[in-house]
RNA sequence: GGGAGAGUUCCCGAGUGGCCAAAGGGGGCAGACUGUAAAUCUGUUGUCUUCGACUUCAGUGGUUCGAAUCCACUCUCUCCCA
């Protein structure tokens, strides 16, 4: 008898909530299982957050489970009210359409799409098309206002403004999963935390309209220690399109994740085997970093490939023991470098958004130029500082970059 | 529909005619200490050709030698009444 995935997935933290949690181990136990997680088009690359959804979904159907991605065309014109505290900004169909498009493929990279083994599907399909009068009649009668309005998400929502708009998200999302239990025979919905009580809703109306049994389970909300969104960074969030964040640049989000919030990304984003995990729960110090690095490498491979993990891993070890010299380190490329100042070079590079940030950071002692502290801010790029490798640029301590010159 | 308030830099939040590029905190960045960790301490945090100049305090006009601050209108949000 192979493993029940409700135990994998219980194992390695993954479940925070489940609405029938024996009658969902039986049932993941017994049959193959058709499940959907809903993604929100809210950009056109899907983020850290989205991850550990991907992951949860490859999980399913490594154990033979079909999933549905769903992705938010109809939903995204309303927005998601649920853990917000403003309105979210209204997107054009164009936006939405590319967003979603942008989603499939990026999905794709991590849950197999071929022979049905999953589907994708995109709610506006059924809730373009819907006639006002007719969905209120069918389904508006089936929700209790008084009801939702105790729901967590509401009510934080009620002391800042909530729009009669969002305040229809629950209802269109409950829909969702009907139209997918009737199409699909879809039982579950999946979602992170924070969907609770949307997924109750849908569970709510397939046994109100059609009289089905359907489950709902969520996932622990990837936070720090400190109980902060991971994913995000001063320049905003980790993305996982490589257009966006560089697979080098997110290699290193996770290496330079939090001691405490290492094991648990290990057991939530890889699939590291427990018995190993256990192992380095035991570690600690310096010996961590060693299981940072596998974590990095292993996130990695998944979202960009195995061949761009090794890189990014060889770039990395490169980088930072040799004083940052790889084929493979950021490059900016200027041709005519020698010559122009050091505060427009690093300008340029990106490095810094303004000369008088660039000239606070050499003044600050913060910059070295091929391994040796650079401070002068009128200094400006001489021939000898190019050497074979080009120009290595070290901002702060963990920051390398390269300027070539063609 | 009627009434009362609010909108300040990345965020929160002071400032109510010149001393304001604007207190304080958070966050960010850098330095020291380290393990590409955390905590701590220090510096820094609008842009530029940093002597100094220029653009910012919801938007548009106006009053003034001078406006984030005063006036008018507009937009957005919150609260109270219907």
């Amino acid at each position: 008898m192979e493993e029940n995935v409700f135990d994998v997935l219980k194992e390695r933290g993954l479940i925070a909530q489940t609405t029938h949690e024996d009658e969902i181990r039986e049932l993941l136990g017994k049959e193959k299982v058709t499940f959907y997680i809903g993604f929100d088009p809210t950009a056109d690359s899907l983020h850290v957050g989205h991850f550990l959804q991907m992951v949860v979904m490859r999980h399913m159907q490594m154990h033979g489970h079909r999933p549905i991605a769903l992705v938010g065309g109809g939903t995204g014109h309303i927005g998601d009210p649920s853990g917000r505290t403003d309105m979210r900004q209204m997107m054009t169909e164009e936006t939405i359409n590319h967003n979603c498009e942008c989603f499939k493929k990026q999905l794709s990279s991590v849950i197999d799409f071929s022979d049905g083994k999953a589907i994708m599907v995109n709610n506006a399909n059924w809730l373009l098309d819907l006639n006002y009068i007719e969905f209120l009649r069918d389904i508006g009668s089936c929700f209790s206002v008084n009801k939702m309005l105790t729901a967590e998400c509401f009510k934080q929502r009620l002391e800042k403004g909530l729009s009669f708009l969002e305040f229809n998200y629950m209802l269109m999302q409950s829909y969702d999963f009907l139209m997918l239990n009737r199409e699909y025979g879809c039982k579950l919905e999946l979602g992170g935390d924070d969907q609770w009580s949307n997924i109750l809703g849908g569970i709510d109306l397939c046994r109100r309209k059609d009289q089905t049994q359907v489950y709902g389970m969520t996932f622990t909300l990837l936070t720090t220690s400190e109980g902060k969104k991971m994913g995000k960074t001063q320049s905003g969030a980790v993305w996982l399109d490589p257009e966006k964040t560089s697979p080098y640049d997110f290699y290193q989000y996770w290496v330079n994740v939090d001691d405490n919030d290492v094991i648990k990304c290990l057991k939530l984003l890889t699939f590291v085997p427990m018995d190993t995990i256990r192992e380095m729960e035991k570690w600690e110090g310096q010996q961590l970093n060693e299981a940072k690095r596998l974590l990095a490498y292993e996130v990695t491979k998944l979202v960009h490939g195995e061949e761009e993990a090794e890189r990014c891993k060889k770039t990395a070890e490169e980088v930072f023991a040799k004083g940052g010299v790889s084929d493979d380190m950021p490059t900016t490329v200027i041709p005519d470098v020698v010559g122009m100042g050091v505060l427009d070079m690093l300008v340029k590079t990106g490095l810094l958004s303004s000369k008088g940030e660039a000239r606070r950071l050499v003044q600050q002692n913060g910059l070295s130029i091929n391994d040796e502290k650079y401070n002068d801010p009128q200094g400006v790029v001489t021939e000898d500082m190019l050497t074979e490798n080009g120009i290595i640029i070290k901002k702060g301590k963990k920051v390398f970059h390269r300027v070539v010159t063609e």
